[in-house]
DNA sequence: CTAGGGATAGCC
DNA sequence: GGCTATCCCTAG
């Protein structure tokens, strides 16, 4: 007597990752409010939101042919959030108790030589971290630099001179060909190869 | 409204 | 049946 289940399609799921990337995490009102995600999400609730992102940031590691019994919950690890924590990434749980169950955030990279204080070193990962989130951010015609460093401070922990770091990256990028750049819009050269 | 725990539809 | 993705309930 529920509802019929409604599967997501990987349009809404793109609508919803940007939604949080643009938002932040939480604030599925004001996701479902976003006249560019408004029209792909129009059959979503706020909560439906929440329920998918809920989903969609676990991995479950079991193959569980012996669960205790209990109606199956899994675990969740939300991806962290720009507060004060330090960061408790990679943390690749184990095990907690009973339960088997291992879950990691679904942009899992290791973001090792990242201070919360300040950057020491160089960091060739960022610049897989900005395809990342530019991929996943999805938007039509590539993102705003704004847009990307929400992202990335979303899923990461990034320095405090993050910024300045940004803006060298995506112009190197940009320069190099590996990033297309037009009118302040980053794209990758995956948005025209679909 | 959002966060969580619970319930259930559907798949294998 | 077990299992998950989705849907429902409700405290705060």
């Amino acid at each position: 007597m529920g509802a019929p289940k409604q599967r997501w399609t990987s349009e809404e799921e793109a609508a919803l990752r940007a939604g949080v990337a643009r938002h932040g995490v939480g604030n599925w009102r004001m996701i479902l409010n976003d006249p560019e995600l408004s029209s792909t999400l129009r059959y979503r609730s706020n909560v439906d939101l929440k329920d998918k992102w809920r989903n969609m940031n676990v991995i479950v590691t079991s193959s569980s042919t012996r669960d205790r019994g209990r109606t199956s919950t899994r675990r969740t690890r939300a991806a962290p959030k720009n507060n004060d924590q330090l960061l408790a990434m990679s943390t690749i749980t184990s095990e907690v108790d009973d339960e088997i169950v291992d879950v990691k955030p679904i942009v899992s990279m290791s973001v090792e030589g990242w201070n919360t204080s300040n950057s020491k070193k160089s960091h060739s990962r960022l610049d897989n971290i900005i395809m990342e989130a530019i991929k996943n951010l999805n938007e039509p015609t590539g993102s705003h630099r704004t847009t990307i460093a929400n992202y990335i401070e979303e899923q990461y922990w990034p320095p405090s001179d993050f910024d300045h770091l940004l803006s060298a990256k995506l112009k190197y990028l940009a320069t190099s060909g590996k990033l297309l750049k037009v009118n302040m819009i980053f794209s990758s050269l995956h948005h025209f190869m679909l």
